[in-house]
RNA sequence: GUGGCCAUCGUUCAAUGGUUAGGACCGUGGUUUGUGGAGCCGCAGAUGAGGGUUCAAUUCCCUCUGGCCACCCCA
């Protein structure tokens, strides 16, 4: 009796999700494109030792949440559903040898991802992120440029109270010493802290400003922020991107307890956030500069920045909020017919329609034509084509409710299309 | 990975340790020998899976599967 279902964490996308998210995909590229992106189209699988090197040490992501997959043949190498889009487009730039290309190399891609998390809403084993990435300049500027282009992406989608939360994060230079501050801060409450936070407190100290725990919260409030412990220029390079950010008018909250637990990212950090939402719901995005990484995956030193946007998240918040596109409407125009035998000459017509540019459907039914015509207005069609038993046709107009003789063929479909037309 | 809540037709809600588990929506057919979403009358459709307790389990218990919530993680 029980059947197959989707594996857990792995959903099918039913209408009207299914055209929310093609079209928030869709209106991805084109924002890309709009500003001069190139797209690109990764594998679905890199190399595991691509992600796990991107990762580095931080165990928990390498060994839980890596789809790998079994070498078969002549492969030697272990290969892993990407879970992210950066670590890929890095390796392609250093691949393809893009530093040679006009710098920054501005990249654009809508990906499928895959962690093996534990499923919640909005957070799934297989999920899509649109995702930018301007490779080969470390000025200020380009981070503007980033952090504009995905806060009019939201809010061309609607989401007009998008905002984006910023922080740096300093670079090798100046964070080493704020981590030692924030450890100095945190070590007189040790005893206090939960078991996990001890644990941070050791090896990953910015990871207690963002802990959950009410003893590491209550310290956090009065912890040094790394705004106040930058480089003079990191601390100039944010300036210009925090007072920058306000000239073009994205909504800029200070974060500073925002942070990113992997070394390579420098000075810039940022998240798209919504107000008002469930849980982690409201957090569509983030991007950061990984001035770090493409040296890391073993070009030579090079700049980077860029952002991940979860498509699943903004079509939640789209529906959430009633701003759901229209889904695809049934075609304008049915052709029905009288007798069962007229099936094959209403497939031609519906054809001859489509070719002619508009969307139609034959019913294909043998039922009776009152219940044809009945399905028509359901699919929300404007008109019905009924196929007489002589052959001739007869346009029926759904919205006026009006009917017109029967006419010959060619006439009545011109008919169709123009009417379609004036109330499409 | 940890802890918790949940699971009944396609959807959304009922009910019950004991005949055929009920309604609404959706679907389908009739009403209407050939013309509109209504009304009326039919039809189809479910206790997620596997064990256990019991004379009897959809109901109680366990495991699995899945969803959701918090944590972990969030590249």
């Amino acid at each position: 009796m029980s059947g197959f279902q989707s594996p857990r964490g792995l959903r099918d996308l039913l209408e009207p999700l299914a055209s929310a998210h093609g079209w928030a995909t869709d209106r991805a590229w084109a924002a890309a494109d709009a500003a001069g992106y190139a797209r690109i189209e990764l594998p679905i699988a890199e190399e595991s030792a691509l992600f796990e090197r991107a990762v580095g040490g931080t165990s928990d992501i390498v060994s839980k949440e890596l789809y790998r997959l079994e070498p078969r043949g002549d492969d030697a190498v272990t290969l892993a559903l990407r879970p992210e889009a950066t670590a890929g487009a890095v390796r392609a730039y250093i691949q393809h040898g893009m530093r040679s290309q006009p710098q920054p190399v501005r990249l654009a891609t809508v990906a499928q991802l895959f962690r093996y998390d534990r499923p919640q809403k909005g957070r799934y084993r297989q999920f899509t992120q649109f995702d930018i990435e301007a490779i080969g300049d470390g000025g200020p500027g380009i981070d503007l440029e980033v952090i504009e282009l995905g806060a009019a992406y939201l809010r061309e989608l609607g989401l007009t109270d998008v905002q984006v939360h910023l922080n740096s994060v300093g670079c090798a230079t100046c964070r080493p010493a704020y981590v030692e501050t924030l450890r100095a801060h945190f070590t007189p409450v040790s005893q206090e802290l939960s078991e996990v936070d001890q644990s941070r407190l050791a090896t990953n100290p910015l990871r207690l400003l963002d802990s959950k725990e009410p003893a590491a919260v209550k310290r956090a409030a009065s912890a040094p922020v790394i705004t106040d412990h930058l480089c003079a220029d990191c601390a100039a390079h944010h300036a210009v991107v925090a007072s920058g950010l306000a000239t073009i008018g994205v909504t800029v909250l200070a974060a500073p307890r925002l942070v990113r637990g992997l070394d390579y990212y420098t000075r810039t950090a940022w998240e798209y956030l919504l107000p008002g939402e469930q849980g982690q719901q409201g957090a569509l995005g983030g991007g950061g500069r990984y001035d770090g990484l493409v040296e890391l995956l073993g070009g030579t030193p090079t700049p980077g920045i860029g952002f991940a946007i979860g498509i699943d998240r903004v079509v939640l918040a789209l529906e959430a909020r009633g701003l759901l596109p229209i889904a695809a409407s049934g075609p304008a125009i049915v052709v029905a017919g009288i007798e069962p035998e007229s099936v094959a000459e209403r497939v031609a017509i519906a054809a001859q329609l489509r070719a002619a540019g508009a969307s139609a459907r034959a019913d294909v039914s043998t039922r009776k034509i009152g219940k044809q015509i009945e399905g028509a207005v359901r699919d929300g069609a404007l008109a019905v084509i009924i196929v007489e038993p002589d052959g001739r046709l007869t346009l029926r107009d759904l919205v006026k409710a009006s009917q017109a003789e029967p006419a010959e063929r060619g006439g009545v479909i011109a008919a169709a299309l123009r009417l379609v037309q004036n109330e499409g």
